[in-house]
DNA sequence: GATTGGCACTCTGAACATCCGAGTGCCAGC
DNA sequence: GCTGGCACTCGGATGTTCAGAGTGCCAATC
């Protein structure tokens, strides 16, 4: 079992490697750190850590350095989230003002959040999935090119282009935007994605191509607002970085420019009683990002809750970055919050 | 002067060294290429060449590695473009297949491009300069805010959100949506753009604050048709390279996440008479890129020429690389050929 | 029983020396 | 103009030494 102060030494020790990036001796943490003790008596409870697989040394009579277990332990149970700086506030506070619309305002989210941290930031878009049509709106380009737009009350806006098997004439297309849009509008897009299924079910519809491919158009577009959407900013960042990944950001730009791990990920993860979640290290392993630890914060949007956070290595500052994440998170809930009063 | 054979041995060394990534020496190029003569000689010329500064020694009497000059050279004389292998071709003509509007296709494109190459891929979207506005609709999703799509005749869309200032009825809309469509729809971009500052600037309008903000969003949408887009894909393929880049890939990042600059390079680029350019290592130091190359090849598009191609380090694969990107070039001018045509 | 000073031991990393081989430049001879 | 030969240089691999940081353990102490 592990003493109370033995979960203070690892403390100390996850604080001080995380500052310094090098093994820390038992000597450095009495110098560094007021116990009380003698170095002698830190050697002790670090054989206990070391017994609970909490911290490990890289070769004998070395410092130690933590396990991913130990700041599992560190996140959990001894970090307390670090105040932001009253420049980081006005810098978040500052970006985020007067987004011109969502996605704009998601571009700035993660800005701000690579610019607070120095890491990779990743927020999640707000989900559409509870999100109804609000509107359907069918433009014709040409003979037998249509423009079709989506609109959610969430504030998410769709667009796509459909290229028909025939041409249309004015007075088809205005049947059909009105079937369409009884059929759809005001309806869940869970909702209005089954109706467009059981449309092209339907005994009739075989024989109608325009509205088959229509509907299909209509139905893929639905599923892009179904599906989960990530926004990044900070790539760069790991650069400066490498020694920190075993030799290679390889796999870490791979996620970022492969979206759907880090999307699977981050919906994923378990958030405490505040909204924060963390995944450390090995924790991450099946998704190739064994090297690798991601925090994020859950925010409020009109549709449920998305996340917003940072991915770094392992030995990151958690109490800042989890700090940073909650704070962001908090700014984008009350905007958004804001912009679903407005409406 | 440098001779002819001299510069049989340029190419040598370039060959060489970029397949080896070691300096090459007068011996190794005696074994590998069958110039008829010792390696006496060939260490004759390449005394001529490090005179004229196309090669030189990373150390006294280690191989000699090419300059960016001696690049330069290669690129402009020696270098003939080396076929695609059929597997490459499959590869590229399977992956350009079926996309299903632009923004796709130009995904496409830089996948493919990064896949054959190995290397990071950039494509500029098709210039919408030369563009005409086809359609504008103005969907009202509240009592003060509307969604504005425009549509070009070269296949942009683009959607964006106004808030009003204040509530507005449907006639006030129907007046407002007839206005806009008179004043804008068949002119050209810039032309549309004109005449939006010109309401602007006009007398009455300003008491109109819907007006106003109406014809302010168009206009920012119009400006976001006339700017240069770029899509990017295969940054995780620098991770591999880091030892390419004197230890650092950071500008390289940065420069693919800031994009404006990878716009620029690619926009100031020098095409030969085939539509190939490219531009090596120092040359790409005014933008922070002194450690890479760009090859890039122009394709066909409606609204005119653009460019896609690929960035890596000096030490590339010119020929290969310079054929991959034509190839895709010529692909994706098809694409777009056979798309304009059946509008 | 917890804590401590002391001590032997281990391991890393820097500094230094050595050596081999690849490669050069140059020169005299063909 | 080309070639073989030769002295020379330098990097990188290898080995050795040494200081320093840090540990584990133990007997003594509070």
């Amino acid at each position: 079992m592990v003493s109370d102060r033995g979960l203070q030494v690892l403390r100390a020790i996850v604080r001080d490697y995380v500052e310094t990036h090098e093994p820390v001796g038992s000597r450095s943490i009495v110098d560094r750190h007021s116990f009380g003790v003698s170095a002698a008596t830190i050697r002790n409870d670090m054989a206990m850590l070391e017994d609970e697989e909490l911290i490990t040394a890289p070769h004998t009579s070395s410092g130690r350095v933590p396990t991913d277990k130990g700041y599992r332990v560190f996140v959990n149970h001894l970090a307390q989230l670090r105040p932001l700086s009253s420049a980081q506030r006005s810098a978040i506070e500052s970006f985020l003002s007067e987004p011109a619309d969502l996605d704009d305002l998601m571009v700035r989210t993660v800005r701000v959040l690579t610019q607070v941290t120095g890491q990779v930031a990743l927020a999640q878009y707000p989900s559409f999935a509870r999100a109804h049509v609000s509107h359907l709106e069918i433009v014709a380009l040409g003979p037998n090119r249509l423009l079709i737009v989506l609109v959610t009350d969430a504030g998410g806006v769709s667009q796509r282009l459909a290229v028909l098997p025939e041409t249309i004439d004015e007075a088809d297309l205005a049947a059909l935007r009105a079937r369409f849009a009884a059929l759809i509008t005001g309806q869940a897009i869970s909702e209005a994605s089954d109706r467009l299924q059981t449309l092209l079910a339907a005994e009739e519809t075989p024989r109608d191509r325009v509205l088959r491919t229509l509907a299909g158009v209509i139905s893929d577009e639905l599923g892009a607002f179904r599906q989960e959407r990530l926004v990044m900013a900070g790539a760069a960042t790991l650069a400066r970085r490498e020694q920190d990944f075993r030799g290679s950001i390889h796999p870490l730009l791979e996620a970022i420019e492969e979206q759907v791990t880090l999307l699977r990920l981050m919906s994923e993860m378990v958030t405490d009683e505040h909204g924060l979640a963390a995944s450390i290290g090995t924790e991450n392993a099946p998704f190739g990002l064994g090297e690798a630890s991601i925090v994020a914060s859950n925010y409020a949007a009109p549709g449920g809750t998305a996340r917003v956070g940072v991915m770094g290595p392992t030995r990151m500052d958690y109490p800042s970055n989890l700090a940073a994440a909650r704070a962001v998170a908090r700014y984008l809930s009350r905007m958004l919050d804001e912009d679903e009063a407005s409406r």
